[in-house]
DNA sequence: CTGAAAGCGCTTACAG
DNA sequence: CTGAAAGCGCTTACAG
């Protein structure tokens, strides 16, 4: 390996002249910094980036906080894998690095943070959790920002679940829907998408004249097929009067087509159902899953901007919304 | 950040003992260890790693090789992003942290991981690429493991797939099958796996004395949906009087259905199809897709005991092979 | 414009 | 069993 010591001592300049030349900082002879990195560009000199995080603080490192415990998807979410791959690519071209934050070992994820000097922090996915878990990440002004759910304290870039909601039940009644169920996430974990999809839900019904009932509401216990699978045949034992069901979560929906295929129920000709995140699978199944597309690029671009802006000194706004795209297929059947 | 000479002063140590009592290293006095370790625990103390990466060379990090670029799915592939779970489960356990490694600003792969000191790198999905642009990693005796594919010199944790591509094989004649397509990913990348399938495929056909039919191979121009409608396409053109076709990931075997779903095919009735991975959309698909489903968990758990034990100076194999698991469904018709 | 000195927080021989 | 000294590779005031 080779240090500033040893390009010093070839160019006949001390090492912090070297350094001032690496960084382009300081005043320097143009001259003297052009052989500098000229030879330092010969001997192959690769800075050790330890060393310059123990003197500056500063570790061009950014924290990510993904942990799917309770969702046991790995990283294959729709959302999530999306937006750790291109943050990933964003934050990459401004030269940092990404490194996991866990709860290992009695640290906490603050913990974890200061251990590594990271010099900024996503929470991408938290698993179910405390939001006071992420206090002290407020309190010390580390750079941060959220894609999952709002925190006060964090710039959270998140999708317009409240429309999304709207949305799905507006297409419904547009079809001739009435009796419309809604199968929820769980509304106990750390993201509020469930609650403001059903918010934008009920809004829709409201805005129809069409009174929400309490009946047609149920919730699974977990964010998977099989939750959702018990959940609607809960529903479907209690009520086989409607004719719809919006399905918070793509996942939710994989569950009713499972249900239905057990039970002999034909869709969308039975049932008609709208899913929310555009799953690689909506477009193979059958029906293609009508749903909705989050904008995973665009909420990782504005992730990466405002962690960027942030490390630079720069206010951010509390929260960004990013339009969920409508994505109509084949599983909503029109009534006349 | 409480530090080593903080505690020293509080306890009326040096800096030095302090170090040792924290490590467990050296020869110190267990009351004097104790004193240390709880002062310590009350203030609060946690090292500064980068400090002790620059004297000790030790990061406790490993860097992972993961860039999709040629397959677009981000982290959302069935088998890669379940060994980059529980590979970062499992080291983080023995107290790693995961980083990723990258070729930005013109430094390589192996030049990254310098830059950050990693203890050691995986390998899991290098994207397309030149396999000697790892022989530094080699060459440097860093501890390395790949889930990918094959590396000379560098200790790979793979699935069986020469047996795989047998037992499809085996499969589709047992069912009455004869000629018997194969719908092959791009063989030009750096993946052996394509190849190793195709061997066991020919290979069972000999055994079963079924000549190979080269007009019925095909080979996908990309590693997605679209470039196996494609080539499935062209396939299907040339000849209609194959019964079967085996597609060696299911990405390709989704083009297939496509491609049927568009034509007018009957599946399995007029094609049936094995693929391999098990992707979570094939048991939501109709018919639900037959497929081998490779053990993710089991390739991350060696793969983190082999970098483990190369840590620890100990002799790991060139090559482990897992078993991928046969998980037969709907999409193979038996032929009387 | 350039360099000597000190410091970041830790560990490793080496003395005592 | 414990500690003084030096070093890991870099940067930051501060002098000149």
């Amino acid at each position: 390996m080779v240090t500033i010591y040893d390009i010093a001592k070839k160019t006949g300049f001390s090492a912090p002249t070297v350094s001032k030349a690496l960084n382009g900082t300081g005043t320097l002879n143009s001259g003297t910094r052009q052989k500098i990195i000229q030879i330092a560009d010969e001997m192959g000199y690769k800075p050790n980036i330890s060393a310059r995080t123990l003197s500056t603080r500063k570790s061009n490192l950014i924290g990510v906080i993904y942990d799917d415990t309770g969702m046991n998807r790995g990283f294959a979410h729709p959302l999530f894998s999306v937006v750790l791959n291109r943050f990933r690519e964003q934050i990459e071209f401004a030269g940092y690095d990404l490194v996991f934050l866990s709860r290992h070992f009695q640290m906490s994820y603050y913990e974890h943070s200061q251990y590594r000097s990271v010099d900024g922090v996503i929470i991408i996915n938290p698993a179910t959790g405390d939001k006071s878990e992420f206090d002290e990440f407020i309190e010390s002004g580390m750079p941060r920002v959220s894609t999952n759910s709002l925190f006060d304290g964090i710039c959270t870039i998140i999708s317009d679940n409240e429309k999304g909601g709207y949305v799905a039940a507006e297409h419904f009644i547009k079809k001739g829907h009435k009796k419309i169920a809604f199968l929820s996430a769980p509304r106990n974990g750390i993201s509020t998408a469930p609650q403001e999809r059903l918010a934008g839900f009920k809004k829709a019904l409201t805005d129809y004249n069409i009174p929400f009932d309490e009946e047609l509401f149920v919730e699974s216990r977990f964010w998977d097929k099989q939750g959702a699978y018990e959940a609607f045949g809960k529903l479907y034992e209690r009520r086989k009067d409607f004719t719809a069901v919006f399905c918070a979560t793509d996942l939710l929906a994989f569950g009713v087509y499972e249900y239905a295929e057990k039970a002999g129920l034909k869709l969308p000709e039975d049932i008609s159902i709208i899913g929310f995140d555009d799953d690689a699978a909506d477009a193979l199944m059958s029906p293609h899953l009508t749903t909705f597309r989050q904008d995973a690029l665009r909420i990782a671009d504005i992730a990466s901007e405002m962690m960027l802006n942030q490390i630079a000194g720069l206010p951010v706004p509390d929260i960004v919304r990013c339009e969920a795209e409508f994505i109509e297929r084949q599983s909503v059947k029109e009534i006349k």
